[in-house]
DNA sequence: CCGGGCGATAGGATTCGTCTATGGATGTCA
DNA sequence: TGACATCCATAGACGAATCCTATCGCCCGG
């Protein structure tokens, strides 16, 4: 019912050979064991592949088709071994990282360049998702790593700081704060702030909460539950409100929108924290290459230098 | 080093099921072998295919290529075992069917139109040798089935006569024979007689001689060794020789060439015999199946009615 | 704290693959 | 024509691989 493909092997070899003794001698297997191997494949298949006189070995039909068929099979299960240990020696592998709007431009992108510089050889294969969802799917196994903005910790997701960068302010031309070149955080004390709800960064979130206390005040928030960046920048433009993002992210914003401008924050400026999450019970060394090529590419970048308070 | 596609198949029950307990009883196996071969394959492939936990079991990213690439494998070898299957069966295989240019008219055309309805699922693949080398390739495995007139006997190849026919006479339309509705076998006595050389098709050669000499003559006879169609055809409408060559050959001929008539040989007619030949070590069923449609073919057709003398 | 679920381990029985030795058939050469 | 060589098939023994049952150890939930 079942044939090995060492069995195809030795048919191949008797195929070419068309004898038995040579066969087995390149088979470094005894002849009487090559033709009861044979012998056995015949029975399984039902249908002679070889007719033998004792001078002369040929193939039947049936045999001149396996001859064609086998070395299709046997490539094919030599691909499936070969990429599955590649992708477990972590070489040429596909990975699947999954990123948040805020972490896509400046930081992705930077990311990205540099994986394909270090590891050509590998596919990756980006996917955003909303941030809460990144730790969920990197524990359920759906993804192999994560960039987030100060994700709530999980059980069985290791993470890392790879960015540290000073939060900025997102306003319109006509909001009265867009005049100066820098916000001094208490001088957002009457604005509504436009933030991620905090369950998705709460970091992220208290650390401006703080800010804004040293600062004296309570600051008013309206957290969008859809953070797709689109409804943030519409509602930036039509309202007074300000938004607050990670500098990188902010500045892509600001350019990519006519009516919107960014503002350093300052006094004291506010610390965005990115993360590179993993699943802690998969060592795969794809994923290992991956960090290390993000941690290099956080040095060569200064991404963890503390910023200028 | 190698890896059985049982084993593959118990990946895949693992992999599907995520479950060892589950999947081992899917497979009506015990669950302590199917770990053991889960094991051993992580150990052949050199990787992790499963983060076990006591309570949860899931896919590294090796498991999840092979998960991928595994059942692409078993579809080969399963194909590869199918077709084999099928052609020692005699179903939807390839016939590798060998024919010469006097047997292509007439007689290859009618066989391949039956065989096309007998066995729809049949790929016949004609090919053309001169009329000696049919039964040698037959011998050496290279045709399956052969079409040829009267040929050499030859060990390790069956054959029968498929079918009879009368020898007709091709000649110029100016050739002073060409005048009368039937040429009598004693009108030969003093022309030159195009055949082919005599090692291709003995029976058939002693076959015109004899009835030379019945007639009371030796008939001088031209061979041509080189027995394509067009070489006879230009050498008969140029010369004053008459080609010999059975009724169904001659009628294409003549219809195909202007300048040459077919005109029956009489008192008497001579029988040519057109035989199938086969492989006598191989019985495939499909050879079997292409003999059975022969001989419908030819009792259908009238083609072993003796003709008229 | 304890019971149930689940994968890993241990040890014995069976099947499978390979070996050496030998038989039998078929060409070859003196 | 008869002795010999070649080559595939068969027989029986040995070792490895596979599968089984029984049991352990771990972890979660009650």
């Amino acid at each position: 019912m079942d044939v090995s493909p060492r069995v195809l092997r030795y048919f191949m070899a008797v195929a070419e050979e068309l004898h038995f003794g040579r066969a087995a001698m390149r088979l470094y297997i005894s002849q009487p064991s090559l033709s009861h191997q044979i012998r056995k494949l015949e029975e399984t298949l039902e249908t002679p592949l070889f007719v033998r006189s004792s001078r002369r070995v040929q193939l039947t039909a049936a045999g001149r088709t396996l001859a064609h068929e086998a070395p299709i099979a046997l490539a094919a299960l030599e691909q499936a071994l070969q990429l599955t240990r590649r992708a477990g020696s972590g070489i040429a592998t596909t990975i699947r990282l999954g990123y948040t709007p805020v972490t896509s431009f400046g930081t992705l992108t930077v990311l990205l360049d540099a994986l394909q510089e270090d590891h050509p050889d590998f596919t990756i294969d980006p996917r955003e998702f909303y941030s809460a969802e990144i730790p969920e799917r990197l524990c359920a196994g759906d993804l192999d790593i994560g960039l987030a903005l100060s994700p709530q910790p999980l059980d069985g997701v290791n993470g890392e700081i790879l960015r540290e960068e000073p939060v900025s302010a997102l306003l319109s031309t006509r909001h009265r704060l867009a005049a100066a070149p820098t916000i001094p955080v208490k001088d957002l004390r009457d604005e509504t702030l436009q933030l991620f709800p905090r369950r998705l960064a709460p970091a992220y979130y208290d650390g401006i909460v703080a800010a804004c206390h040293e600062a004296g005040f309570s600051p008013e928030i309206c957290a969008f539950e859809d953070p797709r960046v689109n409804a943030m920048l519409a509602r930036l433009s039509s309202r007074r409100e300000v938004g607050l993002a990670p500098t990188s992210f902010a500045e892509h914003a600001a350019k990519a929108s006519t009516g919107i401008v960014r503002r350093d924050v300052v006094d004291p400026s506010i610390v965005a924290e990115l993360s590179v999450l993993w699943p802690a019970n998969d060592p795969s060394p794809a994923i290992a290459s991956v960090l290390a090529t993000a941690r290099r590419c956080a040095e060569h970048n200064g991404w963890l230098r503390s910023p200028i308070t």
